[in-house]
DNA sequence: AGTTAAACCTGGTTGC
DNA sequence: TGCAACCAGGTTTAAC
């Protein structure tokens, strides 16, 4: 599922539904990626805060009596998504991770159970801040300039998509909205990052940032398994121009999208628009 | 050091 | 119809 316009949907469900609601149980399904860790005996009267994102990781902090006690990091993995609801039903095969709040209850509903749900002291302890520190900059830093994420690119000399898909460059853009960003910016996936030019850094720069932003608009995109916190479907894919398009007319030329697995991803491509 | 496979897990679709 | 093979939004970990 959730690449980060889809995990910002999320966030902006239910971080001012939750923000100030008070938690009166935890409870846990099957394992998820990670165990949660040494959470708190019980988590009744924990007081949820401000709830944010970093990269495709969701960051709910919690204290008790005003004094921050820890939060919960939580990542969706492939095929998780977030739930309130005011009567939550039973939880159902899936349902892995309820918190129960007087504001309702938040459901990490994770068929494949790539995702995780794990309690740190802060973001800047184990086991959260290891996992963060791996993190390239946010898409819409405004400390990221086209001549910074040109350095970086220029570190790397893997395929273009792979350096998209490690999130040290920049984050956020995972397999559908990095093939659309290189098609938009006219960039054949398998150029080696190291010889991209400052001005089509520039324009790729550009094209991850409007492609994270037009998915954000349109609620991202639902494949299978990714709904936001009301159960609503993304309409992004839809408007993909190349992702899991094989076969079909390239939008621009007319010629047949290309399918070929790099990185060990499905990438899609126009070998007419897209130049090495 | 830097890049590339293997692993985690379930379920839907495709093809013989 | 049955069953095997393949495919799917991610990312840590181990192996070249």
């Amino acid at each position: 599922m959730p690449e980060l316009p889809e995990v910002e949907v999320t966030r902006r469900g239910i971080a001012a539904p939750l923000a100030g609601a008070q938690v009166h149980a935890l409870r846990l399904g099957k394992p998820l990626r990670w165990p949660l860790g040494r959470a708190p005996a019980s988590f009744a009267g924990l007081r949820i805060g401000d709830i944010t994102r970093r990269g495709k990781y969701l960051w709910m902090p919690l204290a008790r009596q005003g004094l921050a006690e820890g939060g919960l990091l939580m990542h969706l993995g492939m095929s998780g998504s977030l739930a309130l609801q005011a009567d939550a039903p039973e939880p159902g095969p899936h349902d892995h991770f309820d918190l129960v709040t007087d504001r309702g209850t938040l459901r990490l509903n994770d068929p494949r159970r790539f995702g995780a749900v794990v309690w740190s002291a802060s973001m800047d302890d184990a086991p959260a801040a290891p996992l963060l520190a791996r993190l390239g900059p946010e898409p819409f830093d405004p400390e990221l300039t086209a001549a910074r994420f040109h350095a970086a690119l220029r570190q790397r000399r893997a395929p273009i998509k792979a350096v998209l898909l490690a999130g040290d460059a920049v984050v956020g853009a995972g397999n559908i909205y990095a093939c659309e960003a290189l098609f938009q910016a006219g960039i054949h996936p398998a150029l080696r990052a190291d010889r991209i030019s400052l001005p089509r850094a520039d324009r790729l720069l550009a094209a991850v940032r409007g492609t994270l932003g037009r998915a954000l608009a349109l609620g991202g995109s639902t494949l299978r398994d990714f709904t936001d916190v009301h159960g609503a479907s993304g309409a992004y894919q839809a408007e993909a121009a190349v992702y899991g398009r094989e076969g079909q007319p390239c939008p621009r030329c007319g010629a047949a999208v290309k399918r070929r697995v790099m990185s060990q991803r499905s990438t899609y491509f126009c070998a007419a628009c897209q130049k090495r």
